[in-house]
DNA sequence: CGTTCACTTGAATAACTGTTCAAGTATCTA
DNA sequence: TAGATACTTGAACAGTTATTCAAGTGAACG
């Protein structure tokens, strides 16, 4: 049966590789910079917000518009608004009843369009 | 009680902005498209795979040395390369009884630093 | 061969997440 | 003020997912 190894517990390849491993932690950006970054990234993981992102590009529209052209609830929208303000990928102003939603600013589109241009590649 | 509006039913507010609702609805990329990218998004999404990433950018590794570096264990690791190895986001060689790891291109780096660049300008 | 090492895999579990439903707030208009 | 519209919110539910654990490869080596 293999020896299990405890995540603290070295291996012999981890002392064999010692020297790069320790050149690669010492490198390592901070924990939090790491967690904020999938944090980011989590929120770009989800087909609907992707959609809502998309068309802010397009255009600003209402709760109401988005949930019309995606064919879905406008309570599903704005908690899907919600996550995307939290994250301030988009921005919100009222006008009387209605609430317009709009990209936070010209670089969403850019993680979008590589991300975009990854997926492109991958089907050659 | 307000009204419930269903997915289908168009409400006063869509009716007004008619026209941009169709004009951003013809624009649409296709559904799988964008179910696509938000799939590869949600690779990047988690943190454990965000630093297997980021380490792999700075040097080819076997499963044990990242085991090792992100103080997890091998099978953890193993598990969340086979998902990223899916992505066609990793590559591996096998030499002997070691397997190394590192990334599928350089763009999936960039992929990574335009996360980074709005992650620090959120910080502002 | 049998053992060891490096890694993979499948099942189980706990934690998280997206949508729905019902009820709420804010704004406008009659 | 009363009702309608646009949107928000909290709880509940179902579906997903990351890690652990145990058992399994495949390669090297005595």
């Amino acid at each position: 049966m293999a020896r299990k190894i405890q995540p603290t517990e070295r291996c012999d390849c981890d002392v064999i590789h010692e020297e790069t491993v320790n050149q690669v932690r010492e490198k390592m950006p901070q924990e939090e910079t790491l967690y904020d970054l999938a944090e980011l990234f989590k929120v770009f993981g989800d087909s609907t917000r992707i959609k809502i992102i998309w068309a802010l590009d397009e255009a600003e529209m209402c709760v109401c518009d988005i949930a019309f052209l995606l064919n879905m609830t406008q309570s599903a929208i704005s908690h899907q608004l919600r996550v995307l303000k939290q994250a301030e990928l988009v921005k919100s102003r009222r006008e009387g009843k209605i609430v317009f939603y709009s990209l936070e600013d010209e670089h969403v589109k850019q993680i979008f369009d590589q991300g975009l241009i990854h997926i492109s590649e991958e089907s050659k």
